[in-house]
DNA sequence: TTGGATATGATATAACATATCATCCTTTCG
DNA sequence: CGAAAGGATGATATGTTATATCATATCCAA
């Protein structure tokens, strides 16, 4: 396990005890394997890499009831367009989470996790509130193509 | 058949002609299920109304076929967040399709769509533009409560 | 009228997700 | 200590969404 993500992982086990909650030892290596990965997984994809890192197989049941817990206590998050997961790319900061924004490339996969302005989702909030809908969980999926993969086609 | 919805099929019909493709009978009347939910349906669900509306049983795999092409004629979106189908909103519309904006209902799963105002999306590609990312079709699904149902929680 | 293009049918299977009941492990409290 | 309770995980089955592939039918144009 790289340093970095000993460190991600030390924090993590912070952010669930502060909940009251605990990052067991099968939650802690679902995360590892999410954070070594540079695209989202499926459920099972984690079953395979997990049965790679860690000679050990685990139901698919199993990966869904720690993914729900890992996005409960904001390490994880979903991406609903794609069914797939990913680690959150600010596990280890302090400041307060903004409303997620992800760049999903759909050539090579990929997915850079951004913070969206708080302008744009006050201008949003305010273009729906006419409607009386009240929004939920607030996360953009935006997909499209990665600078690397642009270049490439070029 | 409601005479409203004799009139989006009658302009559905020349919006096909205008780009030299066919509405057919069964892609008729997939549009027509649709036309006739107040939800949003998947697939599976489409062949379930369709064998009630028409008597007549579709395989998924024309279904499937069907939406692609309904989807290619902007007659209908697909909702990535859910899996589900719905008619554009604006069919009859003569003005250039903006930006689709779904606010859905997580409690009733009924689906408004409106269109995004386009500062707010310029905000948004300026926002993403210093990454590099080249933005697709672009499209928000944004969850949460409608009006109807937060007044029945209450 | 025939031959190519487009549309649809049939079958199989992949990929993502949940329901349910059983088992195991830890914590707590008498 | 030891049993009860609650949380975590395992095992099995099944539901739901989507695609691959090959076959058949329909339509239009040369």
């Amino acid at each position: 396990m790289s340093a970095d993500i000993d460190q991600i992982i030390k924090r993590s086990q912070e952010v669930c005890a502060s909940t009251g909650n605990k990052l067991t030892e099968k939650r802690k290596n679902v995360l590892t394997v999410l954070l070594a990965s540079t695209i989202p997984l499926s459920a099972y994809d984690i079953v395979d890499k997990y049965k790679a890192q860690f000679q050990e197989s685990l139901p698919v049941m199993s990966v869904y009831r720690m993914l729900d817990f890992l996005i409960q206590e904001k390490l994880v998050h979903k991406l609903e367009t794609a069914g797939q997961y990913m680690s959150c790319a600010h596990i280890t900061c302090n400041h307060q989470h903004e409303t997620p924004q992800f760049l999903i490339c759909d050539r090579c996969g990929s997915v850079k996790e951004i913070g969206i302005k708080k302008h744009i989702i006050e201008d949003l909030e305010r273009s729906i509130q006419s409607t009386g809908f009240a929004l939920a969980h607030q996360q953009l999926e935006l997909h499209g193509v990665c600078k690397q993969c642009q270049a490439i086609s070029k």
